[in-house]
DNA sequence: TCTGGGGTCCTAGGACCC
DNA sequence: TCTGGGGTCCTAGGACCC
């Protein structure tokens, strides 16, 4: 029987996979990449997890053994693991009736066919990201997106199943067991604290939440639950966001490898990081009617700390940054504490619209002839490279001595002519 | 010495309106 | 003691995700 069915496919341990196609002596080893700063484990490869590690480890504490364990660590590096994110994308999308891009390492696809054909279909597209991005990926196939991520994880969890899941080509019976057998807690939009929740109600595996009530958990829960219980049932209720939808919000936040403890040193990180907020804003073609500034001291240390946010509003949204900067460091300066050991900061807008797009004032004239600062630094940047021109201490060539620590970085292999890998035969 | 960064959606509650 | 009934819009905060 032909039924239309939704596939999730996800790279497993997709950062240390990215890490593993361009250094193949990473294979079979364990191996980690940290946070931005060198701070935590944020991917482990299944030896690394074998070892016990856990994400978000702080790489600080692992270091001591890691020698004995054999263990690598890697710095994140972003620009590859997006460029091959791409690649990676472009392949599974030619298998789908439609495809959503969920994350960096996540697509839903659309597939067609009988039980068999799904299957096959599964272990298809496995192979062919193999083959032409060289990255190991599950796929879960069933009725809904909640399923479709529950199918994944059986594949990733069983070693026997080659990676691939169709739901309708499991033995009778066989889901319904493993459902009543696993927590609901891992289930995709079921955290920590709806589970333990749950729990107290007597709802506990998957099979339990399956059978709950819907209106009762809408009524104790909310909306986001009873969908997870009507897709566990078979019902589609998320829908399929195959358009590009706009961004509602653009972040720039960073903690720092040493400590800023003076309110002109946060001045300083504040002019720097709003000015990176303001080429992201440029980047995306968008402008901001609010900024928010926020800067934290460490969660760990005791006492109160000091955690300020500072919301502006512009009259007209903006993404010029000596606006951005302006409104940063002033909202930065009256709100730091003098003396408190701030570990990191953050810009972040709100209120997003087209730059270029019909705002009202456009009505009244050709007001925007003018070339736009952050145009123009842009096309700088595109030219010479992202640290090649900037604004008052954004434009320093030396980094501040709080800059991100990055320690054991790999080359941005597949978009830096000067990084590309040599290959000798 | 050292513990990530970037998002989304939903809900409750306040301000304001008639 | 008690103190309209709707409605909209906005924001802050919670929960979750990768």
């Amino acid at each position: 029987m032909t039924v239309n069915r939704i596939a999730l496919v996800d790279v497993n341990n997709f950062y240390v996979s990215c890490e593993r196609v361009f250094d193949p002596k990473l294979e079979g080893r364990p191996v980690v990449v940290l946070s931005n700063n060198d701070g935590c484990v944020v991917a482990r490869s299944a030896e690394a997890k074998a070892l016990g590690i856990a994400t978000g480890a702080p790489w600080f504490q692992l270091q001591a053994q890691a020698k004995a364990w054999g263990l690598v660590a890697r710095s994140s590096n972003y620009e590859l693991y997006g460029d091959l994110s791409a690649k990676v994308m472009e392949v599974v999308g030619r298998f789908g009736t439609w495809q959503e891009v969920y994350s960096i390492d996540e697509s839903f696809i659309g597939l067609m066919g009988d039980s068999a054909q799904l299957h096959a279909t599964g272990a298809e597209v496995r192979a062919a990201v193999m083959r032409h991005v060289g990255v190991p990926v599950c796929v879960g196939v069933a009725a809904t997106k909640t399923l479709a991520k529950f199918a994944n994880r059986i594949a990733k969890q069983n070693p026997a199943l080659a990676g691939v899941c169709a739901l309708d080509a499991m033995p009778e019976g066989h889901v319904a067991r493993i459902q009543e057998r696993v927590p609901a807690s891992g289930l995709w939009g079921v955290g920590g604290k709806t589970s333990s929740k749950l729990k107290m109600m007597g709802i506990e595996s998957i099979a339990d939440l399956k059978a709950a009530d819907p209106a009762m958990i809408r009524k104790k829960f909310s909306v986001v639950l009873q969908r997870t219980v009507m897709e566990l049932n078979g019902t589609e209720c998320i829908p399929h966001t195959e358009e590009h939808v706009d961004k509602q919000q653009i972040m720039f936040s960073r903690s720092f490898s040493t400590p800023v403890t003076t309110v002109a040193g946060m001045e300083e990180v504040m002019a720097i990081y709003a000015q990176r907020g303001a080429a992201r804003l440029n980047q995306e073609g968008l402008r901001a009617s609010t900024m928010t500034v926020t800067a934290g001291t460490s969660r760990f240390a005791g006492g109160e700390g000091s955690f300020p946010a500072v919301t502006s509003r512009f009259m007209t949204p903006t993404q010029d940054p000596i606006v951005l900067i302006r409104a940063a460091v002033a909202a930065i300066g009256q709100s730091a504490v003098p003396g408190a050991a701030y570990l990191r900061a953050g810009v972040m807008f709100n209120g997003l619209e087209p730059a270029s797009g019909t705002g009202m004032l456009d009505v009244f004239g050709p007001a925007a002839e003018q070339a736009d600062v952050g145009d123009v630094l842009g096309e700088v940047r595109n030219k010479f490279g992202s640290m090649a021109i900037g604004i008052g201490v954004g434009g320093l060539a030396q980094a501040p001595a709080w800059s991100m620590k990055r320690e054991h970085s790999s080359p941005r292999y597949t978009t830096e002519w000067k990084e590309l890998p040599v290959v000798r035969a």
